[in-house]
DNA sequence: ACGATTGATTTTGTACACAATATGCGTCAA
DNA sequence: TTGACGCATATTGTGTACAAAATCAATCGT
């Protein structure tokens, strides 16, 4: 059987230069793009693994190329690395969880806040036309272009209000909130109806009215957080995070139980 | 010379089991720890190159290792990492200073608001012997150990208040501060007041007194950021920010000028 | 039959060699 | 003298080979 491990597959890598397109992207970013889109639409589960010949096979780059994407996944929490042990999909715990929306609800206050006050005409047309665009992937049942706007929609906010700090920051908690929602959603629930809150959010900001918008959005992050289902869901992963395990490592502790 | 290139210093990292924080494991990490700490120390100015292999010999590991610690200095935007042309101490610009200390008076209001209503009197008696400890580096004229212990105290605040995801951006941005001072500070003026600011703030929380703690941290930022000069001192990072130029690619324009 | 152990296989970690690129210096022409 | 060009050197980027560790399966002992 091992004879078909072919080398078939190994692909000249060396291909930096036969490749038409531009020199200056390292193929590390396309490999981190790609694993990071899976995840925020929810195609790798929190906890898969994440094998590095894999997905240097699959993605025709070689290994070093998929280890620079998980440093910076891993920088970006959406991986975990275990030493040794290789990287699996993040798994945001329920305390992690409830922090991460404690987090935003603080950090997008302040940024739509500023943004209501000093917000431009311009500006209100892009994000009108940003909720356009998300109403109508939802219309259209296209949930997964739907969910990509309503992460899009977070970050463009961010962008807009102008502080780079406030901006990166809220871009990885944004990217991890796809995680918690993939790990606890409800399934007898939708989310479906966020967007009619992107839109009031929109109105408040264009009215210059801050208290509202600030109210507007808290409110969105603590309904998008009451959809969530931290009690009996996903129980594989909830049984990990209880204990604050790896699912697979339940075998490790034997090794010192006799001493 | 190459002579001493020593293989000596092999790390054990069998010890992964034990420490299941977060882990690329390796010997890179005391690499990443030196290299940090010598930047919050102010030893290692901003926009100092960091070449690999001068790092790599002074610190008897491979290149390998110091690439490493380098991505997890990027992440942490403590260096920057210019394709081709190596790794500096990164150098914030006036915007992001000041964008900086407004994301810091934000997060750091709602951290302090949080610890205030829910602090136990074991954490007030930490944060008191933590003032005590700074008061006292201070007084014996150890400006650096003074310097490290106010930095310490403003982390040890954000993990007290017990939410991970914001003591984690907090560190990042408590990290990139002294940066900050180094590339901005007003010569004139000493920030060796900071610590009667920090014994007041443990006395509002003690007190729980949230709304008090709040405005005190929120002023001890502003009186921070108001003692450095984003006029005109240090006038090479200056210039180089005001043309968001690196400072030693003064020669790159020529290219096109003759178009 | 069950659990622990050993060995084979898979998978990750690290050092190194070579390639690509940038940098610096010296020369040359206007 | 000034600016541009090209070569020599220095520095970074990347692929690959090897070593260390974990995983899996079958075996052995109780």
């Amino acid at each position: 059987m091992p004879a078909l491990k072919a080398k078939a597959p190994k692909v000249p890598q060396a291909v930096s230069r036969t490749d038409p397109t531009i020199a200056p992207v390292p193929s590390s970013e396309s490999v981190y793009e790609r694993i990071r889109e899976a995840i925020l639409d929810h195609r790798l589960s929190p906890r898969t693994k994440l094998k590095e010949v894999a997905l240097a096979e699959l993605f025709g780059v070689t290994r070093s190329a998929v280890r620079h994407a998980f440093a910076r996944l891993h920088a970006m929490k959406l991986i975990e690395l275990r030493p040794n042990r290789g990287a699996i999909v993040a798994s945001p715990s329920i305390a992690e969880s409830r922090d991460l929306f404690a987090a935003r609800r603080t950090i997008e206050g302040a940024i739509v806040d500023k943004l209501a006050r000093e917000v431009s005409t311009q500006q209100v047309k892009e994000l009108r036309k940003m909720v356009q665009r998300e109403d109508h992937a939802y219309r259209h049942g296209e949930m997964r272009e739907g969910l990509k706007l309503s992460v899009d929609f977070h970050r463009v906010i961010a962008t807009m209000a102008g502080n780079t700090v406030f901006a990166e920051v809220l871009d990885q908690m944004v990217s991890r909130t796809p995680l918690v929602v993939a790990a606890y959603r409800d399934a007898t629930r939708t989310n479906a109806c966020a967007n009619r809150e992107h839109a009031d959010l929109v109105d408040a900001i264009a009215a210059h009215d801050a208290d509202a918008a600030v109210r507007i959005m808290k409110c969105h992050l603590c309904s998008l957080e009451s959809q969530l289902n931290f009690a009996d869901n996903t129980p594989a992963n909830e049984l990990a995070n209880i204990f604050g395990l790896d699912a697979r490592s339940y075998k490790m502790p034997p090794r010192r139980s006799h001493v």
